[in-house]
DNA sequence: ACCTGAACACCGTTCAAGT
DNA sequence: ACCTGAACACCGTTCAAGT
């Protein structure tokens, strides 16, 4: 068959298919050969579009990050200058919809978490970020600190399930070794709430600090 | 050869190199031909201690997980029932020992974030952070999402660091694309700082929010 | 330019054979 | 019980060959 004349394949298509088996298989079960078995090519046909595995990888992983709602980091008028007092609105919106767009590929979260590397969209979720927060008033160090702090929670807490990482089977938690433990075999039923509740509250204990350390800044120049 | 008078390897020995593999290679570098190699035996030789490579990594993530200390949530005399109001620092000290148990060894992180499991270090840390917060007087579905949040932030800080996820190339840091990224080429070299002062910004700032939360908690029956 | 089959150096794991 | 070599069904990637 040899070049048809019209591609079969194409970057996007690619990385939709990788996602859809990251999501439904796990990052390791992913191999190039089974990816392009999906797509109806022989393996190496992905190497006319990808130089490697990794590259393919990295398309996959700024493909969700795209999903990430930054608008709410939009300059507000007049706020410049003034002493923002927007941001904890903006870091929360922005984090719900961070947590969302990791939490629907928890796979791929690994990778991701690696940093932004020279991928566009993660570049651009970090520039929306900390300019935001500089424009609000932080300092330059204590912006670039709150990004990172962000991210580590975020990540965290879309790399896996909370409640979903306690076996359901009550034989585990022997009173002896574990007194605490003995509903533990409970929590996998409610992993939704017990997930969605701890992120929300961890949230808006970041926030209260957050702010808090805010209010004793030195008023600036 | 066949079997030796005296075993060449032990479960012990195996986990020993393989986490060392790890942290000088990469999770995905390590393979079961390769560390059978630098333990001097063969391949299938590993398959006598250990059913499956995941069993294998669950022994690994078990034993770093072992090296968290737990001993700030010892029982404190007088302190159950009376309302605690040491569980910030004990919180503290064990997110400072957990997150350090945790950076020195990055690669295996993903792994370990995926639950206790029925490793038996992860249950006994999951045990002791919960029955410390519940006798602090926190109610139990709180003292849950607390330790979920804990988890969150202390593996998404040890996954990966931040600062290092920039690219020290300046040239990526186009001012057309991202405005506010002029300086980030510089944030590799900062790693340490920036990373430990991430984590302890958003350390403080969680306990502060918590201990917001805990003084408007209903008095306690 | 874009696909193919054949090939190379790897994997995790099984199993019969040795002591 | 604990090690070995041979074998099976996989990997990621390269490359010459086809249109």
């Amino acid at each position: 068959m040899a070049r048809p004349r019209t591609p079969l394949l194409s970057r996007e298509r690619i990385v939709a298919a990788a996602l859809r088996l990251i999501d439904e298989e796990g990052l390791d079960t992913l191999s190039t050969r089974r990816l392009a078995t999906e797509l109806s090519v022989s393996g190496p046909s992905l190497y006319n579009h990808f130089a490697t595995k990794d590259e393919l990888l990295d398309a996959v992983v700024d493909s969700v990050i795209g999903e990430v709602d930054l608008s709410m980091f939009a300059a507000v008028e007049g706020e410049a200058g003034a002493g923002g007092t927007r941001w904890p609105e903006a870091l929360r919106e922005w984090a719900r919809s961070y947590r969302a767009a990791l939490a629907a590929h928890p796979n791929i979260v690994p990778v991701l978490a690696q940093g932004p590397g020279r991928r566009p969209n993660a570049l651009r979720l970090a520039d929306a970020v900390f300019g935001h927060l500089v424009e609000a008033g932080w300092p330059r160090g204590q912006a670039t600190r709150i990004g990172a702090l962000m991210r580590y929670f975020v990540t965290g807490s879309a790399l896996a399930s909370f409640a979903a990482g306690f076996p359901a089977d009550a034989e585990v938690y022997d009173a002896a070794d574990y007194p605490h433990l003995g509903e533990a075999h409970r929590l996998a039923g409610h992993r939704g709430s017990v997930d969605e509740g701890a992120f929300e509250t961890g949230l808006e204990a970041l926030l209260d600090g957050l702010a808090l350390r805010f209010a004793r800044l030195p008023a600036r120049p």
